[in-house]
DNA sequence: TTTCTCACA
DNA sequence: TGTGAGGA
């Protein structure tokens, strides 16, 4: 069945790079691509035309799922020995120090966000007291005639 | 329909 | 982190 909602039956046998992608409801250049980065292994056929086990859907749904936390593809291939065998990720040293370091990163954004949105928020507050002392002004102007 | 590479956002 | 183009 392929009506492309990802609903069809799970392949029996090896799988054609468009076949995956419309399974994974990526690209086709976004699975060569992961694949250049080290993140999913591909067969190839007599013709060179890479080939995928069944599998290779759950694969990219785990990388995508990794990806979407902000880890980049570097890490990622890292972590993939730890993420075999169902969702999430195995509870090894190596596994934790990365989540644990890219949380930190991730603290040390949130705070510079915050500084910025500070700043910004200053300029915000300057440019409302002034605006309303020239509105101030040009209510007095009126009445004065 | 697939392969590849280069350039680009 | 991806995408588009262009040729094989």
């Amino acid at each position: 069945m392929a009506d492309g909602t990802g609903t069809d039956p799970r392949p029996t046998g090896p799988m054609r790079i468009g076949e995956l992608a419309r399974r994974a409801g990526v690209s086709t250049r976004v699975l060569r691509y992961y694949e250049q980065r080290g993140l999913l292994c591909a067969g190839r056929d007599a013709n060179g035309y890479r080939t995928y086990d069944p599998d290779a859907v759950e694969a990219v749904a785990r990388i995508r799922e990794l990806l979407a936390t902000g880890l980049n593809t570097d890490s990622i291939r890292d972590l993939l020995p730890c993420a075999q065998g169902g969702p999430g990720l195995m509870s090894c040293s190596f596994s934790c120090g990365v989540v644990e370091q890219q949380m930190a990163q991730l603290d040390a954004e949130i705070a510079e966000l915050q500084r910025r949105r500070a700043a910004l928020g200053a300029y915000a507050q300057v440019m409302r007291d002034r605006r309303a002392q020239d509105e101030a002004l040009a209510a007095m102007a009126l009445r004065a005639g």
